[in-house]
DNA sequence: GCCCCGGGTGAGCGAGCGCTTAGTACGCTG
DNA sequence: CAGCGTACTAAGCGCTCGCTCACCCGGGGC
C-alpha cells in the first residue's frame, strides 16, 4: 500500500480525465507496476490485484495489456509536451523561458518519477504503430526546447556551438532524472529542478 | 545477422576475457538480445538461437538466465570504471581530465550502445545481492568523476555550486546517450563525445 | 415484478516460459 | 582401440503467462 499512498498525493490527480472509475484505478495500478518492475515483468494479475479487482476485470476496460501501456504513454507524453509548451510560450527572455522549461520538466520527472519512468523507458515495449505515434509527440517536445534555444541564439543571449546537439543534451539532463531520482534521497524535486536549470543556462552560455 | 556483424567490430573484442568460446558466444548473444528487447522480454531460447546452439546448451555454461545478466553487468561496469579511472588519473589540468573522462565515457556509451544499454538500464532485473554488488561499482564511477570536479574546485579552475549534484548531472549527460544514440543518426560517437565534453566544461564553469 | 444490460467474478484454456534430464558425439589418455 | 569425461542435443516437465468464457449481481424502464 505504501506505493499507492506515495503516488496518490501528487500523481493520481493527473489521471482525472480517465473514466470510468474502475478504468482509472486499473491505469494507476499499471503505472505503479510498470514503474517498479518494468512492462514485461508485470503480470495482468498483478495490475488487477493492485486495483482490487479480478484478473478478468482488466479486459472489460482494455483490450490488451499493451493498450494500457499505450494509454499511459500517450497521456504522459501529452502532459510532458504541455509542460514544455507552457514554458516555451510564456513571457520573458529566452534564458527565463529555458530555465522555466528545464526546472518544471525536471520537477515532473522527479516528483512523478513513477509515471516518468514508464513514459521514458518503456517505449520499446510498444508495437510499431503505437511507438510511431509516441515518437511524434517526443519530437514535438524536442522542438519546443530547441525553439527556446534558437530564440536565445537569435537574440544574441546564448552562445551555442551545436543547437541540435545541445537540445539533446538538455533533454538528457531532464529525462535521466527519472532514472536516478529517489524520493528518500537528499534532494527535493524543486532543488533538482533549480540545480539543473542553472546547469543548462551555463551549457547555453546565457549572458 | 546484421546485429551480430554490427557489434562484432567494436564490441565483441571487449569480451575476450570470457572463455571458453561457447560461453563467450552465448554472452554476446545475450547482450544483443537484452539490448534489443530487454531482459524480461528475452527468452533463453532466443539467446541460445543467436549463438547457434540449443536451448539446453546455455545451462552448461551458466546456472540461470540471471547469471548471464549479472556477468554482463559486472564486466560492463568494470570497463566503465576503468575508462573513468584512466581519465581521472592521467596527467593534466582538471579541465583536461574532465573533458577526457566525459568524451571517452560518452564514446563508450555511443559506440557500444548495445552493451551500455544493458549495463545502464537492466540493473533492476538483477536480484538484491547482485544489484548491491553492481551499485558499489556504480558509486565508484561517480566518485571518480566527483574527484576530478573537486580537484578543479580546489585548484580554483572550476566554479561549481553543488559538487554532488553537478557530478550527477555530468553522469546523466553521459549515460543518457545510451538511450537516444542511433548508429544511423547524424553523429559519430566521437562527435557526441566532443560536444558533451564541451558542454560539461561549461557546466563546471571551467576557466 | 420482471427483464435486461453493463460491470464484475471464478475457473481455466492454449501457449510459451525457465530449466532439467537422458542420451549422444567426440577427442584425449593408456 | 577400449574407457572416459566434456560439450552438446532432443524431448519434455511443471509452471505461469495473457487472455476468454460461462455465469452472476444490482439498478432502471415498463
Amino acid at each position: 500500500m505504501s506505493t499507492a499512498e506515495e503516488t496518490a498525493g501528487g500523481e493520481t490527480s493527473a489521471w482525472g480525465e480517465v473514466t470510468p472509475d474502475a478504468a482509472r484505478r486499473l491505469l494507476i495500478a499499471a503505472v505503479e507496476a510498470f514503474a517498479e518492475r518494468g512492462y514485461h515483468a508485470t503480470t495482468t494479475r498483478d495490475i488487477a490485484g493492485r486495483a482490487g479487482m479480478s484478473p478478468a476485470a482488466l479486459y472489460i476496460h482494455y483490450k490488451t495489456k499493451e493498450e494500457l501501456l499505450h494509454r499511459i504513454s500517450r497521456i504522459g507524453h501529452e502532459k510532458a509536451l504541455e509542460i514544455l509548451r507552457t514554458a516555451a510560450r510564456r513571457e520573458g527572455s529566452p534564458a527565463e523561458r529555458l530555465a522555466d522549461a528545464v526546472s518544471s520538466f525536471v520537477r515532473w520527472h522527479a516528483g512523478g518519477r513513477t509515471t516518468a519512468r514508464v513514459v521514458q523507458y518503456e517505449l520499446d515495449s510498444l508495437g510499431p504503430d503505437a511507438r510511431d505515434e509516441i515518437l511524434a509527440l517526443r519530437r514535438q517536445c524536442d522542438a519546443e526546447v530547441r525553439g527556446i534555444i534558437e530564440d536565445g541564439v537569435a537574440a544574441g543571449d546564448f552562445d551555442v556551438l551545436d543547437v541540435k546537439g545541445t537540445t539533446l543534451a538538455v533533454m538528457s539532463l531532464c529525462i535521466d532524472v527519472a532514472r536516478w531520482f529517489n524520493v528518500d534521497g537528499p534532494w527535493t524535486p524543486e532543488e533538482v529542478g533549480a540545480l539543473d536549470a542553472d546547469l543548462v543556462l551555463r551549457m547555453v552560455g546565457a549572458k
